[in-house]
DNA sequence: GTGAAATGTGACAGTGATGTTACGGGTTGC
DNA sequence: GCAACCCGTAACATCACTGTCACATTTCAC
């Protein structure tokens, strides 16, 4: 994977040179602007994998760039992390209804901000699941009919146990953990607890009947689909 | 490896001589200053591959002091831990919104410090550990599917021993000692008996059956993984 | 050779990850 | 409004894994 580049929109010199220095640190190119306008141009031009975007901005509120961020079509799709020194329950949710995908509040340690940008970059760049029949062994997974079958017969599941399933069955023999599981099946904004995983899991299992062999456990790292059943 | 340099900008003459035995004792080589202008101009000279940070100096804020190492292109990359008699949460954020890379609370254990200053070191100059397959002579390691082969025969491992062999086969040829091989595998903040693993070692060598020989014991050093069989 | 230090080996008990079951809130369909 | 269903959380059970110890064996310095 390239390296992953990301746009730092904010005005104080203090978070703006913490931030860079942190995901330069991590291996990330970071680019910054000081304020809304060059900031939109910025991302225009730039077209970044992430975006770190301050609520307080001097010309324009980090609000409207996020919400001009998301209108335009080219621009849409990159991910928006806000950074705000308000705490408060409202400002979170104006955050998240104009389409940020995170939402940090200062002050933050710069292991919590390289993480929670890691956990948006991990969904966002991972490819789509598309719409194409998985199968695997006698197990067979049709997303676009929303049907699973193992040989031939059809096994009923909830929404969230055809995700879950669809997304370990589309990468057999590679190991999901937990937390990536959450990310993607849950969401990465999702705050739940990792156990709800191993439910999960386990409702599948039984769903799954003798078909149940497919999903392994793979102690101290996640689960599984095995290969060659 | 050369020996790293450390620069400990401290006043207390206790501490400056405990911190310096102590890590001179691990083979370092230590640079004092007393106070934050000395202090700047020592790393600014010697460009360590550390520097231990008092909070708390006569004439400037430590602060201040990692904030103007931070703000240098220069000394920017120094990864800087910083001491303090505070433990509150609040100083904790403080400090790492300016970039320190660490936060030591006093009183500390010789032991913990010389500990947490190597994770440092080694996370700033050793490459992550990546997803990629690890290929030894006929081992094959394959961190995303969490799978071990010998001859193409897998082998069954748990996460411990997994990451054990992980990380010794990442650079065959190389000594790992135990004292590193536990700050990698358990993590620098683990407290253990370094004859855990050699115990580690041992099951793992019983799983590896005949590949065992790849393992070799590099007596008064550490264990290192054969090349050219 | 001899003793000390380092390492290999086997056993054991505690812990921690996972499996399992149950419960209550919330949503959906009728 | 009711019933059925889905979901997240918690509590408990279980067993693999893990760290430590005691002892055996090897290696090295003298």
């Amino acid at each position: 994977m390239k390296k992953p580049v990301l746009a730092v929109i904010e005005d104080e010199s203090d978070i703006q040179e913490m931030v860079a220095f942190n995901f330069q640190k991590a291996g990330y190119g970071v680019h910054g602007a000081r304020d809304g306008l060059n900031g939109l141009r910025l991302v225009k031009r730039l077209m970044p994998d992430l975006v770190i975007l301050d609520l307080m901005l001097p010309d324009m509120d980090g609000r409207e760039v996020c919400r001009q961020l998301k209108a335009d079509k080219g621009t849409r799709l990159i991910p928006i992390m806000m950074l705000t020194a308000l705490a408060g329950e409202a400002d979170r949710i104006v955050g998240f209804e104009l389409g940020a995908d995170d939402y940090l509040t200062k002050p933050f340690s710069p292991r919590e901000l390289v993480l929670r940008a890691q956990a948006i970059l991990r969904r966002t760049q991972e490819p789509p699941l598309d719409n194409k029949t998985v199968c695997v062994g006698r197990l067979l997974i049709d997303p676009e009919r929303h049907r699973v079958e193992f040989d031939g017969q059809p096994i009923r599941l909830t929404a969230t146990e055809f995700r879950l399933l669809h997304y370990l069955a589309s990468t057999p023999g590679k190991i999901h953990s937990r937390e990536y599981l959450l990310d993607l099946v849950w969401g990465y904004s999702y705050k739940g607890y990792s156990r709800t995983v191993d439910t999960h899991v386990r409702r599948l299992r039984d769903k799954l009947g003798a078909a149940q062999d497919y999903i392994e456990t793979v102690r101290g790292a996640g689960y599984r689909i095995r290969e060659g059943l």
